[in-house]
DNA sequence: CTAATAGTGTCTTTCAGACATTATCCT
DNA sequence: AGGATAATGTCTGAAAGACACTATTAG
């Protein structure tokens, strides 16, 4: 059979062929998530109309929506190489005027010096944008949060908010940021200390001691009290 | 303009009218997740080619995801009023050979007693299923464990696996057999208790003292520290 | 030296884990 | 009574949280 050809020849419980019936448009929107001025922000496009809106773009015949989600951070965002996932499928019948359309919202995450100087940030309040957004993106926004913080309630920084290599002082302003609340100085250093790994090599950073920089681990989890820290 | 009529309107970015384009037909399948015997197992239905799948269905036009995924649970498994959610999309071109189709992944819950006698289910071993499934069906099985065990390891029973009252060793007993480990008789006792509600009532089992009946509290959330037993 | 920040020693409290003991049913 | 199972008391070791102390830089 043809690739990509719409399946044929079944028929449903009605014995209607389903090929008669019309299929959706499928969308991805990817929610780039970022941290600058000690907050969560996330990165908008302006539509035509001038709304504001995730980055996103249509599948194209046979497309996975891992490409169809790459191809639109690249044309839209002007990104490459990023790394993301799923979220959920987002599947209201009205919630794009021009017709029936599904979309698969993903997360990704870069670093404020990794996304282009003139992109447009719109701040994050708890896990809500600050700012009206097109179709149910906001929705897209408050659920990569949650994403976000769970992924990083596991795992030391799984998204490579930090450079390869960071303080601890760093990483714990990269935590508190996300989970947006302050964190204890020394049990949040001794919770994540044996999930990072030292470099021996120093932090020349202003005034005060120097602080030692590690890099993530081969395996970065954290322990199960360290997610206890973080959820409670 | 008429409602759940197709997009039109658009161009992408070579100016091709995005309704020229040929259109994935949008499946809903549902692995239907139940304990019996002490072990995890998977509803599955027949297909005509006798492949084992879950029960699933396409979108019909203008159809939420979740009305499919009734419907395809209605009409397959004969089943009403469960509770889903989604998990993910599965999207490989080639994961039917019939055509191009996307599947919305979700995952049901349901005690024995909730399903048909004549219901084929199917053990899990560990994740994965011990038959082999249509498409990419075991794969969403997987899935479907990885956010049963999460969600499990989060609340009291989420799912409802256990009847409206319990005991805490039919708790326990539940909790083992989807952590697929043994749990600490008294350590479980106390890191579930504060999550459940005592009814009064005692369980008039067959030897040995009765023991109290438990009702899932309002807020059956579990302790970080319960979640770090279970997560270890 | 002092200021500033990094990192650690230590105490206390809390709690998981293990074991033993008591409690309450059945036959 | 005796057996069986539920529930709890108690000890111990580990670890989080708080605090203070030491260490190492800049100026």
């Amino acid at each position: 059979m043809t690739p990509h050809a719409a399946p044929t020849e079944w028929r449903d419980a009605d014995g209607k062929a389903l090929t008669d019936y019309p299929r959706p448009s499928v969308a991805v929107d990817v929610a780039v998530l970022t941290v600058h001025a000690g907050q969560l922000h996330v990165l908008v496009v302006e539509r035509p109309d001038d709304a504001l809106a995730l980055p996103g773009s249509f599948l194209r015949p046979g497309e996975r929506l891992a490409d169809a989600a790459e191809r639109a951070l690249r044309t839209k965002a002007g990104l490459v190489g990023t790394d993301f996932h799923q979220l959920a499928m987002f599947d209201s019948p009205e919630r794009d005027a021009r017709g029936w359309v599904l979309s698969m919202a993903h997360r990704a995450t870069l670093r404020r010096d990794q996304l282009p100087t003139d992109a447009t940030l719109v701040r994050i309040d708890g896990r809500t944008a600050t700012a009206t957004m097109a179709f149910d993106h906001a929705d897209m926004v408050s659920r990569a949060v949650d994403d976000l913080r769970a992924r990083y309630a596991r795992r030391v920084d799984p998204s490579g908010l930090l450079a390869n290599t960071f303080t601890v002082l760093e990483l714990r302003h990269l935590y508190e940021t996300v989970f947006d609340r302050p964190l204890p100085k020394d049990s949040f250093r001794r919770l994540v200390i044996d999930a990072i790994q030292a470099t021996g090599q120093m932090s020349s950073s202003g005034a005060g001691r120097p602080a030692e920089l590690f890099c993530r681990g081969a395996d970065a989890e954290l322990s199960a009290g360290a997610a206890g820290m973080l959820t409670d």
